[in-house]
DNA sequence: TACCGACAGTGGGGTCGCAAT
DNA sequence: ATTGCGACCC
DNA sequence: CACTATCGGTA
């Protein structure tokens, strides 16, 4: 006999496997000997079986029987009276003859919604897979047409009619889902289990265990795949226009795939993640884990970097500096201006292709830079005039300056650099050069001193346009600090960067310190705001305070950093506690806008006085 | 045991690109 | 031309 | 950018 592979019979339209026409064709153009099992086979079933239908003797009824060897091979097992029905005359004929030698069983054309057998005339009636093909209604399994439903309830109305009492109904079914709903389910269920655990190792090993979900995980915490629209925006769509439960997706990573790369954008991105929404969530559970994957936000106490562990994908990691550190000043240091600038990492690969180098601006998080063609032209006449052979990384700030170019404006730079068109006038500070490969490693060998070197050695004596190296002043004493710090302030630097003389580290060190003034301010609370927010050590969201308002110059200002958990639960419950109160903004300095508006850089919550006392 | 680095998750001001209005 | 949102700089 | 809180390994 021949097992049909799936492939040639398979139908273009599911919806094909409950018409009668399509298994009258196939089981035509099939070679008579063809069997079919749509899932397990008798050997898988058979404890199953006996344990259902204990006595041999038992009279049974196979609906659909189909081309299947389920039948046969119970025959065999030693249940002899069997009447297999289909609807399909063909297959009855083929499997009579097949047959032959199985006199006791019974073959009949028959619709399993219309029994042609009397009432209470059989033990156990079987249906393997065949109410499966009746629900083959495309898309949605929760909200049914009337017709399926009708067909559905036709063949139980049946089924329960020829059944004598106390007789047995073997229904087997896949149970299959749309495949979209089984990535939510897989994914919703690994989330809450996930953020059950509070142990990161206990998280990853539950992450591991679910290879199901890994494909769907990657590209979610993938940060450089974004969806350009939040569940936010899609709920407020939904509100406003009409959308219909009929999604073109079958596929959960497809749909995120056409909206990361702007396949789908505005009304057309609304409406089709609307529509897959309307299509596949439609239990709390799955509501839930799709907008929590549009936002990519698990909620799970999980991110990119646990992910990373498991399922490597490409990421960058940079130098960054501590805040502030006490540090030996028996340790040679370097000190430098804090430039108010962009983050900005050059990287130089010599192509063997002769004359051409390839270099690439990356922010700090790993987005390229296209503005910054005048650093590159120059960097490329370097390249040229001292014919270096290895790949190396330039780390520096690229600022912009104001008219007098006595001062960085942090602005400024925001507005041009992450532009498509070129920057005007980029400054390109550079502070460390790092071997290519020891930078991908986020590890090096070389001493910072030793970089300095070879970065010197990179810029040149005679200045080039648009890069300039960032002087460092070698550390003596205390005294001295004090002393470059004072200069810092009447220069109007935003800071001082403190170096060790160091390997280099790609990510947050204390070799590394920067060192700002701050300025400390008296404000009176006048209003508060609140939200959801994730306790961190049982995962349940509560309602907290996020920021309080107050007034600077008559500007607006929002405070929301430096609450402490239990503080933000507590002012949420007791507003009066906060609002009317003083409270203590630490800040680092006023901001102007274009428009003449003043508001406060980097502001955080120091104290609250309530009464007196003073809490945060 | 007490400390500290690495992570996750929360908040601020401000700018751009993009699509809708 | 303006508005609102998402992403991403600090 | 600043900040809080937790886990898990190390001093």
């Amino acid at each position: 006999m021949v097992a049909s592979t799936s492939l040639n019979v398979v139908p273009e339209d599911p919806t094909a496997y409950k018409t009668q026409e399509y298994w009258e064709e196939r089981y035509k153009k099939e070679d008579s000997n063809t069997t079919f099992d749509w899932f397990k086979t008798y050997a898988d079933l058979k404890p199953l079986l006996n344990e259902a239908i204990p006595s041999k003797e038992a009279k049974i009824l196979m609906l659909g029987c189909g081309n299947s060897t389920l039948g046969e091979d119970m025959y065999n097992d030693g249940y002899k009276n069997i009447t297999n029905i289909d609807y399909s005359k063909t297959v009855i004929d083929n499997m009579k003859e097949r047959c032959a030698d199985k006199p006791e069983m019974n073959w009949l054309e028959m619709d399993i919604r219309d029994l042609k057998f009397a009432n209470e005339s059989f033990d156990v009636v079987i249906d393997k897979g065949t109410m499966d093909a009746l629900m083959c209604d495309r898309g949605d399994v929760w909200d049914p047409s009337e017709e399926l439903i009708k067909d559905v309830k036709g063949e139980v109305d049946e089924v329960e009619r020829v059944l004598k009492v106390g007789g047995t109904f073997l229904f087997f079914s896949s149970g299959k889902l749309p495949y979209a709903v089984a990535q939510l389910d897989r994914i919703s269920k690994l989330c809450t289990d996930v953020n059950r655990v509070q142990s990161t190792l206990k998280k990853q090993a539950l992450l591991a265990q679910s290879p199901d979900c890994h494909s769907t995980l990657k590209r979610i915490y993938n940060p450089h795949l974004r969806h350009h629209v939040s569940a936010k925006t899609i709920l407020k769509y939904m509100q406003t226009h009409t959308i219909t439960a009929n999604s073109s997706y079958d596929d959960l990573n497809k749909l995120l795939d056409d909206l990361s790369s702007r396949s789908l954008t505005g009304h057309a991105a609304c409406e089709a993640t609307g529509s897959f929404y309307l299509t596949y969530c439609k239990t709390e559970e799955h509501q839930n884990i799709f907008w929590r994957i549009l936002d990519k936000n698990l909620k799970m106490g999980v991110s990119i970097k646990t992910i990373c562990r498991l399922l490597p994908m490409e990421s960058m990691s940079v130098a960054l500096a501590a805040s502030s550190a006490s540090f030996n000043l028996s340790d040679p240091w370097y000190v430098s201006q804090k430039l108010d600038g962009i983050r900005c990492i050059t990287v130089i690969r010599q192509s063997n292709a002769k004359e051409q180098h390839d270099i690439q601006f990356y922010s700090r998080t790993g987005r390229s830079f296209q503005s910054l063609q005048k650093v590159k032209t120059n960097i490329q006449k370097r390249l040229h005039e001292l014919s270096i052979k290895d790949d190396f990384v330039l780390d520096g700030e690229v600022c912009a300056y104001s008219s007098d170019m006595k001062h960085e404006d942090f602005l400024k730079a925001m507005g041009q650099v992450r532009r498509y068109e070129e920057m005007e006038n980029p400054i390109y500070q550079v502070f460390d050069r790092i071997r290519l490969d020891q930078f991908m490693q986020g590890k090096g060998d070389q001493l910072f001193s030793q970089r300095q070197k070879e970065l010197e050695s990179f810029l040149g004596t005679e200045s080039l346009p648009h890069i300039k190296k960032v002087a460092q002043t070698r550390l003596t004493s205390l005294e001295q600090l004090d002393q470059l710090k004072k200069h810092s302030i009447e220069k109007g630097w935003e800071g001082l960067m403190l170096r060790k003389d160091v390997a280099y580290e790609g990510k947050r060190t204390r070799d590394l310190i920067k060192l700002k003034e701050w300025v400390d301010a008296e404000y009176i609370v006048k209003s508060i705001e609140t939200g959801l927010m994730r306790m961190p050590d049982t995962g349940e969201n509560k309602l907290v305070l996020t920021n309080v308002n107050i007034e600077h110059k008559g500007y607006p200002v929002g405070v929301g950093s430096g609450f402490s958990m239990q503080s933000r639960i507590d002012y949420a419950q007791n507003p009066e506690r906060i609002i009317g109160k003083p409270i203590t903004v630490r800040y680092f300095s006023e901001s102007k806008k274009e428009n003449g508006a003043i508001s406060l850089r980097f502001p955080t919550v120091k104290a609250v006085f309530e009464d007196g006392e003073r809490d945060v």
